[in-house]
DNA sequence: CGCCGCACGTTATACGTAACACGTCCTGGC
DNA sequence: GCCAGGACGTGTTACGTATAACGTGCGGCG
């Protein structure tokens, strides 16, 4: 059925999509340069010394170049059996440490031409269709993250070399684990809090039950075990602006001495936070400081500018995909655990 | 929420890398089933109506199951000569704009039993290795946002149906276009600060050369034209909170009569627009109205919440993939143009 | 009765690449 | 003078799938 010929005149340019492509093979250079279709690709493939002489060597390449040849992926991924492709799992691209994940991920991939596509769709896909269902046929190996757990259950089965991000090391199933040193970032924040005087205290916690957020908890709670005159709680909350905002309003109601500090697991609690202490008539950081963590863009973007941990989510990425590509050379590749940042802005102050 | 059970071991299971993979084949299946491999082929593509029995579909359909059959997508691929998977190319998957693109992209294509890849690495691979050398074998066309001109450089020569995001739809080499009506939102922006009252507004513009940017200028002029006591002028800027921040003290700061608004490409400007005017002492809205466009999450994370424009950027992936679909099957996609959503929030006020 | 289709299957390619297993000279050492 | 071995290539094969081409019987229709 040919579209119904509109006004819009299309002259000889684009056709849509009935373009025979008539692909240009190896045996087509081969022809061209005047040898075999195994010189071609012996050629191409860089291991021609001593096999092809410099002078053939240079037709086919001259040949291949002029022809506009393009070797075939697919092909050559049955030939060779890899793909050179590794599948990225995380739970959502438009949270924005994941997208970092992946701009890492992709940047180290290409850097030793491999590629990165990422589990589709990430948030919401049905279980009907089974994205792994062809894995093993279309990618080398799988870089995870803890926190995408609907997807992970999705993989049971799939014998991939498997590096798991944001994961306890110890897991047994992960041919290797990549981690920011959380732990040590917390304890940073606190220091730098208890420096500052504050002794009331209260925890934004997100209530994600992943092990990266099981660290922060606990990385708090043992940095403040030692300090004597500290009154600290902890409120649950989701991760997002408005549960941030909710959980704050109620930390900073609640009857009894009022925090001076709001610890917060992820910067958008934080956000959330600034936005609960304003709306209450509070100043930040006179009457009350935050702090966040990861460092996101919407750190910089509120005032005052919060006080954070940078993540490092592209060195993240970039680390568990060269961990991928090592354990694809046979190796084992070692635990990674990332330094992180301690960022120091407006949100934070002396207690009043 | 089932708790993260340690306590499970799983001894023998991980290897690392060494793991000899014996794939079973179609002829695995075949052989199981007592069949022959084109039998198994048939009745796993669905095409085996009065080809073969029912007696034996099932058998083979279980021999599948039991097996673990995965069919080896390389093979499919070659065999068949599609790869039923786009490119996207966008500039930057941080920006959250994109992300969302990708996301709405890769439902509907998920959908359709399609995959969709990234450019590798969008900001900053070098131009040295050529992402698309393979291309035509490994996609079955592509997905290019107007603002990833250096990706669409490298990208010439490639004869792959092309559908253009955020793009003029007269773009001549584009198979079909897919926009939001910026222009739309604009104009309601701009009649909104009208109807309040306001009538010496500056733009605070983007300098980004690309079509939806230059179609933002172009739609404000035009709406401004018609307001015979307006004073109207244009700031340019970079498109971060900081580039905002700068232009907004800018003109906020000039000689003369202090503008009552500040109408911004993009909400990160007018993040950092909200910053500038209280850092001089101003309030948003009360001395000053402050748009955005876009509605990112950093629109509701300041203080106050920014009124702004949402774009519907899943639904431009969705479309933008489908049209693509509707080109691989021979059609002829019309450009499509996406309704936006004016979102009255705490950021504009009638002018002091 | 003869032959056409229909239901059921199988055999035999072909997709484009990488690499193995062979050949053929040519050069040099003894 | 002869053979070992390196340089230089080519023929051939296999990767695993989808499908065109090719048989079989068998029931019905002319």
């Amino acid at each position: 059925m040919t579209a119904h010929e509109t006004t819009h005149e299309q002259p000889a340019a684009a056709r849509p999509g009935a373009t025979a492509a008539p692909r240009v093979t190896s045996r087509d250079v081969a022809r061209a340069a005047g040898v075999s279709q195994a010189a071609v690709s012996l050629v191409l493939g860089g291991k021609w010394r001593g096999r092809v002489s410099p002078h053939k060597a240079d037709a086919v390449r001259t040949a291949a170049r002029d022809l506009g040849y393009r070797p075939n992926l697919a092909a050559r991924n049955l030939r060779m059996g890899r793909t050179r492709t590794a599948l990225l799992v995380v739970p959502a691209l438009t949270s924005e440490y994941f997208a970092r994940v992946y701009t890492g991920a992709a940047r180290a991939a290409a850097d030793h031409g491999f590629g990165v596509v990422l589990y589709p769709s990430p948030e919401g896909i049905g279980p009907a269709r089974d994205p792994f269902a062809s894995a093993r046929a279309a990618l080398d190996g799988v870089i995870a993250s803890s926190m995408a757990t609907d997807a992970l259950t999705a993989m049971r089965g799939e014998e991939l070399p498997l590096v798991m991000l944001d994961s306890d090391p110890d897991d047994a199933q992960a041919t290797a684990t990549v981690n920011p040193d959380i732990a040590d970032g917390v304890r940073r924040l606190t220091a730098h809090l208890l420096a500052l005087g504050h002794r009331r205290i209260t925890h934004l916690a997100a209530a994600i039950d992943s092990w990266t957020f099981h660290v922060r908890s606990a990385a708090f709670a043992e940095a403040l075990r030692g300090v004597p005159d500290a009154d600290v709680r902890s409120e649950p909350a989701a991760l997002s602006v408005e549960a941030g905002l909710h959980a704050a309003h109620a930390a900073l109601t609640r009857p009894g001495p009022r925090p001076t500090a709001l610890l917060c697991d992820d910067d958008l609690l934080a956000a959330g936070a600034c936005k609960a202490a304003r709306r209450l008539g509070l100043r930040v950081p006179e009457d009350v400081s935050v702090t966040g963590l990861d460092d996101l863009a919407l750190a910089m973007a509120v005032e005052p500018e919060l006080t954070t941990v940078r993540l490092p989510a592209e060195e993240v990425g970039a680390a568990g995909m060269r961990a991928l590509m090592t354990a694809l050379d046979g190796g084992a590749p070692e635990p990674v655990t990332l330094p992180v940042e301690l960022l120091v802005r407006g949100s934070t102050a002396p207690p009043p």
